[in-house]
DNA sequence: GTATTTGTTCCAGTTACTAGAAGGTCAAGG
DNA sequence: CCTTGACCTTCTAGTAACTGGAACAAATAC
């Protein structure tokens, strides 16, 4: 099929896909006029990605797991240990965040936000400290 | 001052500070040899730079922030709603990165981790559903 | 007077696409 | 047969926010 229904198929934009073969992450037939031509295989490749990118996996994560995938001796001890190391990523993610968030809704608290210029957010930003909470 | 020394004081890599400067964030005087010669002034706008930047701010923002900072005459409540949408912002990251993660230990709970092909993360990825959690 | 450090510029690479231009192919309608 | 429009092709460049490295100049240390 056309990339267009590859496209419909799998939920990624054709620019996606192509960006996918450039990268040779999914590389799939021409047919005779120069169009590629995806097969079923190819399109369940795609949909992998897509569910696998959308989990936060990055691009090169993707290419062990497609290998992982395609090879049928694999150990799911191998697609296990990526699951958890990606697990701890989003765990530490989600904690910075929440400090993030934390230090900022208490510096907003102290802001009165009217048309005053007075601000605590620039005067933190600025290097002076908040003193209470 | 030099760049080192401003690097020191405001706790970013030289090469950051000359990347701020060649996108106009934060523009040194040249001394004679023409060597970057930051101010004090300048030195605490790259401190505040670098705080915002910590904090989740991007260099647009920042942008924005600094020339709200310069301004003596700005409101409290253009810098407070900044942080208000920053807050709102990261919370819906954490929540994105809170589902992601629960999918995934979902997933890997399932996954007997050991050496036999069998792996039911492989299969999620490859689009079979999972039963039970 | 040389060696080392620190500074300069510029170019390229990173991640994962996305936009747009210029042009080829194909199916349908008149 | 021709045109129109949808779909396809390639290529270049842009995004965000730096980071690394090369090649060379200036300042400092011994």
């Amino acid at each position: 099929m056309n990339i267009g229904q590859a496209a419909q198929f799998s939920g990624l934009p054709s620019k996606t896909i192509r960006y996918y073969e450039s990268i040779d992450l999914v590389v799939p037939d021409r047919a005779g006029n120069g169009y590629r031509d995806y097969s079923e295989k190819d399109v369940h490749q795609l949909s992998f990605v897509q569910r696998a990118r959308s989990l936060g996996f990055s691009i090169e994560e993707c290419r062990l797991l497609l290998s992982l995938y395609r090879d049928d001796q694999r150990a799911s001890a191998d697609v296990k240990r990526l699951a958890l190391n990606k697990i701890d990523e989003i765990e530490r993610k989600i904690l910075e965040l929440q400090s993030l968030k934390t230090t900022l809704s208490k510096l907003a608290k102290h802001c009165q936000g009217n048309n005053k210029p007075d601000c605590p957010i620039i005067d933190d930003l600025a290097g002076s400290t908040i003193t209470s909470n």
